[in-house]
Formats: structure tokens, sequence, C-alpha cells
DNA sequence: CTGAAAGCGCTTACAG
DNA sequence: CTGAAAGCGCTTACAG
């Protein structure tokens, strides 16, 4: 039982494919009796619309895609779901994928997408991703695109992501005004744009505030490491810090708990602190102390950014850095100050 | 400038569509010679395959729609990343959307998706959703789907779950053994399919294993409303009992900063146990005893047995559930006993 | 081994 | 206000 075509519906009550057509519009052009019946043909024989065919004749798609590294952490998973509340709301329907951090992954849900013709695309780009893996896809203006939260290192494009030089002053100068007066920096992967982005900040903001020896330490994450064994890590090389700054909320979870098992109290013995301020940095033993990045809103700006690049396809790139929130918790404001 | 078509990659390598078509999908009625001379065509003209197009004529899309409630419940997340997995190794694209537990938003979604013409559906179901939501959209055979996770009363098709019965089972036998005497159930939307069975477990574990008077209370969550809130509500009706079973790992969260707002310690004061077993449940103080769902086993199997419903549309609807797994840690196993 | 033609389900000028 | 025709970019028999 094939599915019924607007021809079948045309058929049905006696009218043109282009009437239905019309119809299906709502066009003034078709009056008031004409359409009525049209629309008790299509209930009657259960008529669903067909975008794709539609969408072919009128050459767009009303689709976006958006690629993701992974879902794990609750700041990405804001961000997806602010994005896909944007794009359903402008009338997109989303095509959702995950490098999970890999750049060949990622270039094949890129083609695939590029295939099913996408009006435009939303990336969080896998790590190591270079220019010329955007280039071969998404590049050379044949796909409309912005990439959000990590942006790629000698790629020009739009981008919309959370101001982390600024995030990274705002906790450094919450430190300085404590008296900290050595800070190790836990984290994130080399290389990132948004950690030497976060490092520089956090640098500024404790010069600001009079801290003169800043950076005791500052440690990437090797591979897939989360925060417990970077502590083991830091304590080999510096006794414990007056604070310690982690890259995101996630590695401050593991952070703080691989403090515990050292018997270091988190808090007390060391002001710990983060960025992204996910939901549950509130509910932390004791809660965490994190420069907001306010994921709702960089989704909502990534995808307003990339429907107005479809009104104009060759503005120079925008770069739009949304203003972190300082959210100061215990696990600084209890700090006891050096012994 | 016009993206190529595979007529201007005809024209310029001068052979026909049908056999640029051919060479597309590599068959063995075009000549080695001939293909690579195509080939050359293509990437010299930049040319994008266009599915849209492809599948419209072949009837069918090679794409796959997949409306989850939100990603705030990390099982959720894993659950969304597993059958993505699933999807596009199979060669499908994803379409994502978030019902945000409302129907009307819910049914706007299976509508677009729909008209998408996806090949097949994985929902996992807003929560009053009743038979009729599902049917006039999904439902009468328009279009394979499965359920996941959550199950609609009434309404009869393909589902695949943790083994919610078996998990409290789990849980009842694991509490009996350490001779709780009072347990309270705490959390999930009233009404809820799995909250029903969760129960239903819970309490035969519990018997199964002596204790007698099992559920001193049951408290379903009001609305949106987490953990803390739960607590309070518990104590106003009964003194703190031996074990509290939350709804799942979220719930469970939250009660156990609930009760230490209290001066409660949970673990010590009472045993605490959860169903899910997301990854945060290892680290929390103290680590919390959960029955694994397996979301990664659940997202593959969810999708096989769509793939599989498109071999076979008229086979009878199969339930598929997840066997779970106890994981024991010190939220109950260092409880200290009835004072 | 390759080509000409029809068709997937719509929309879009263009007539009338 | 409505209809006939062309076309979006592919695939699919069918010839040769």
């Amino acid at each position: 039982m094939r599915r019924p075509t607007i021809k079948d519906v045309a058929a049905d009550c006696g009218v043109s494919k282009a009437t239905v057509s019309l119809v299906l519009r709502d066009s003034p052009q078709v009056g008031q009796v004409t359409k009525q019946r049209v629309r008790e043909s299509m209930a009657r024989l259960g008529y669903v619309y067909n975008r794709r065919a539609a969408d072919m004749r009128s050459q767009r798609s009303q689709t976006l895609g958006l690629v993701v590294t992974h879902l794990r952490n609750p700041y990405f998973a804001e961000l997806t779901m602010a994005i896909e509340d944007a794009a359903t709301k402008s009338g997109y329907t989303l095509f959702q994928g995950f490098s999970r951090d890999e750049v060949p992954q990622q270039r094949r849900l890129l083609e695939t997408m590029a295939e099913h013709r996408i009006d435009g695309l939303i990336l969080l780009p896998a790590h190591d991703s270079r220019p010329e893996d955007l280039l071969e896809t998404v590049g050379a203006g044949q796909l409309a695109h912005v990439l959000i939260t990590r942006s790629v290192r000698g790629y020009e494009c739009d981008y919309v992501g959370a101001d982390n030089v600024r995030s990274g002053v705002l906790l450094g100068e919450h430190l300085g005004a404590l008296e900290v007066s050595t800070v190790a920096f836990l984290g994130g992967a080399e290389g990132s744009s948004a950690r030497r982005d976060r490092i520089e900040g956090l640098g500024s903001g404790l010069r600001r505030s009079g801290v003169t020896s800043p950076l005791a330490l500052s440690l990437p994450a090797i591979g897939d490491e989360g925060g417990i064994p970077l502590v083991d890590r830091m304590l080999e090389r510096i006794p414990c810090p007056d604070a310690i700054v982690a890259y995101n909320d996630m590695y401050a979870f593991g952070i703080m708990n691989g403090l515990r098992a050292r018997g270091i109290v988190p808090g007390r013995d060391v002001a710990v602190a983060s960025f992204d301020d996910v939901p549950d940095a509130a509910f932390q033993q004791p809660p965490l102390t994190s420069a907001a990045g306010h994921p709702e809103i960089v989704g909502a700006q990534a995808t307003r950014l990339l429907l107005d690049r479809f009104e104009d396809p060759d503005r120079v790139p925008s770069t739009v850095l949304i203003e972190p929130e300082l959210i100061p918790r215990s696990s600084t404001t209890s700090w006891s100050g050096r012994a």
C-alpha cells in the first residue's frame, strides 16, 4: 500500500496537483471552499507531506547538522539541547552526530551530512582538527557553518563560545582576593585553544590582584585521563598548592575525589575552582566555585549566527564571545589560608 | 555557482548520467578505465553526491529519527550516543529531537520527522504519552519504530529497556541481606511504568530475603522536583528508614545531599541505593550502590531491533529486556545497622 | 560496456 | 481562481 501523494489527493477531490501544493502552504491564491475540500481529502487518505521531494525541488533542506564530540560532559549536553531548541523553533530539523574526538569519524559525519544536503552545520570540532580537515568538507564556501566552544587554529569562520580568557580573569581575581600564593592548573588537552585561553586569563587575573608568582604548575591531561590521576601527578612534582584550578567541572569533580583519597580536604586545605558551572557543581562536597559558561546562550547564538549566514554568505566571519559569570561557592570561599 | 550534478560530471568526461550513477556505486558493469575517468572528473569539479535525490528515487532515506526527552540524565546521554553509534555503523544518519517530556512537542517532532521520511524511529516517550499520541503519527504501520526505556500502557510495539523488575529484585535482595527492616522508595513520576516495575521488583526482592514489612513509604516526585525536597517530605511522614531506594541515580545524588543537610550521614545512618549506575555514581561520597541499566546495550539492541523490523514489517512486536547488574558500593555496604 | 527515457513527489513560473 | 508542463538530481529497467 503506497503512501498517498499530492497526485492522489488531487484525483480524490478533483483538482490539479498544483492546487493541492498551494493548499499545503495555505496560499491566498486558493479559495476557502476548495481548500476545505482538499484538506478533507488529505485527512481521509492519510496524506503525509513529503518534505524531501519539496525541498529537492526548492533546493533547500530545512535541516541543520550538529556534530559534537560526545555527551559525557553535561556542558555539551546543554549545548546540544539549546541548539536543538533554537533549530526547531526556526523550522529546522537537526541531524546529530558524535565525533568522539576522532578526526576521521568527524570527517565521515561531515561528508554524510553534506550528502544529505544540510543547509548549515554547527560543529564542536574534535581536538586535533586541522584547517584542512574542515576545508575539504565544509570549507571553500560550500556549506554554511559555525564552530562552537573550540576554535581551530588557522581556520577562520563564524565562532561562538564562552569568553575563556575572561573566565580565567574572573577566577584569577577571585583567588587573588582570597590571598592564595601558589596555584596549579590541571586538566584539558594540550594544545587546546580553550585551555590556552583559560590559563592566560587566569594568569592575568592573578597578577592583576597582586599574586606575584602565579602558576606553580600547569598539567594537561593525557588521553582520556580524568581528575584523579592528575592529582597524583601534581603531587609528584610540587607540594600541594594553595589553589587548584581545573580545566572544567568534570576534571574538578575528579580532582576533589583524588585529593580526598590523599587525605587532603578540598575547600579547606586547598581551594578548588573550575570552568563551566554544570548543574552538579552546586551539589558537590564542598559546592564548587566555577565560572559559568552559559551553554544555553552559546547554543542559541550559534544557531542565530548560522541562520544569519544564510542571508549573507559573503559576510566576514564573526566571533561571538559570551560573557562568563563567576559563581563563588565554598570550595574556594571556605579555604582556610596557608598554614 | 551551482553545485555540480552527475549531469555535469557526465558532460565533463563524455559519458552518460547513467554511467556516472553506476560509478558512484562502484558497479562492476562499468570498466576500470571509464571509472577512473569519471572519478577524476568528480574530483576536478568538486562533485558531492546528493543523497536526497538518490533516496527520493529509490524510496528510502537512509535516516533514522531519535526522540528522547532530554539529555540532563547521563543515562539518556549514553543511550543517545549508543544509538548514534549503531545507526552510523549501519549507514544511517540520525535526526535528533528532544520532547522535554511534553507530548505536544513530541508530536511536532514526530510529525516533522515523518515528513522528512525517516526510515524508522527510536522513541523514549514523554511521560504522559497515551496510545493515541503515538497512533496518530507513527502508529498504524506507517513508520517502523521502537520504544526505549519507557513503555506506553496500552500501546503494543517493539520495546527495549533494562529489566526494571529484575533490577528491583537485585536491590531488594541486597538490602535484605544487610538486614534492613524499613525501606522508603523516593522519586520518579507517578504512573511511570519504570517506577511501577522497580517498586514491584524491590518489594519481591525484600520479601524473598525475609524482610516482612518492606515499603514504609513510596513517594513519587512532583513535577521537576529533585531529591532534596523528597527527603524533607519523607521525614515529615516517617522517621528516617533503614534504607532509601531512589528511582534513579540523579534522584539519589540529591537525596544524599538532602540527608546531609538534615545531619543524616548517607551510607552510615541510612543505606542508599538506586538504579542506572551512571558514571558519577562511583564518585559520590559515599560511592553509590546502583543497579546498572547498561544504556550502551539498550541503545545497540534498540537500533538492531529497528533495522530487523525493516526486513519484516509484519512480525509481532517484541520486548527485549536487558539483564541488569548490581554494583554494590559503600552507600549500602557501610550501613551500620539499626541503633 | 554504455546510453536514452521514465519516474520518485514535490514547486514554480506561465497560461487561461 | 485553477491547470498543464517543466524541472530539482538522482536510479532503474530496457535497449543496443
